[in-house]
DNA sequence: TATTGTTATACTCTATAACTATA
DNA sequence: TATAGTTATAGAGTATAACAATA
């Protein structure tokens, strides 16, 4: 019989899997806080001041989406455009009062997907968490390949 | 020092940035192939011959959205809409030989997103694909929350 | 000259509602 | 009456290209 996860295609099937199976719950979670994903992710960043540049690689998108997504989320009063006292080209994305509150109330409701996690034990969870934390790494993903 | 993975909540949160970290790459994957993500998502679903309104659910959306990507898989020749024997309302998609062809060969790109799992020892991918089947389970994501 | 953010444009995804043909 | 797929419509995400202000 195969044994499991002998090799690196069968791993990135199944966390593409995975990754689909976070999905879900992870757009509920934006319906509930009526924002789109993009939205929601370009919110949770703004733990501080961002250029709309870098906004734009964050979320990997084409710098001019980055207009609109803010504008819609200026509408809603949970960011602000400010000016960059370094240079006048750019403008900081940064959240407002409001933002903050819903970005932390996201947040929280983010690590509340526990369906997921309630089929491990807590062995488990730390063993995945320690090998998630060695795959993700520190938030710069494989890119430069686009 | 706090302990890693001591809660759920930072285990979904690690999960989430491991989903980014699929995400980026897949989507690379996408623009290879010349398709939007939700297209090649249908595609690679279509093993066999699925109904209109079950590919809705396995894509999450709407079934009216499945008629426009439907149509425009269908335009390239990736997919066939085909009568269903046993209910005349029911269209059946299907890939078509070069739908096949296209989605065993993305099948396999996907299998080669090995930036990411690179940085994992052999012994670590089989503890993760054994946590991450677990935690995926037999494609039944959490739903039914929205 | 190069860069930042915006605008204009076009395509795709998404949901809602109304429609048809079948059941 | 209910269901499967379509159509019409509207809002949002996405990229490309051209533009004004600034570097």
């Amino acid at each position: 019989m195969r044994e499991i996860g002998e090799d690196v295609h069968e791993l990135a099937r199944l966390l593409f899997r995975a990754a689909e199976a976070v999905r879900a719950p992870f757009e509920a979670l934006c319906e509930r806080f009526e924002m789109t994903p993009v939205q929601a992710r370009a919110l949770l960043v703004l733990d501080e001041p961002l250029p709309m540049r870098d906004m734009a690689a964050v979320l990997r998108c084409d710098p001019s989406n980055v207009t609109g997504i803010a504008d819609r989320l200026e509408q809603r009063g949970l960011v602000r455009r400010e000016p960059d006292a370094a240079d006048r080209r750019v403008k900081l994305l940064a959240a407002t009062a409001a933002g903050h509150k819903l970005r932390r109330e996201f947040d929280a409701a983010l690590g509340d997907l526990s369906p997921l996690t309630a089929r491990l034990s807590a062995r488990e969870r730390q063993v995945l968490s320690r090998l998630l934390l060695k795959l993700a790494g520190n938030g710069d993903c494989a890119e430069g390949d686009r």
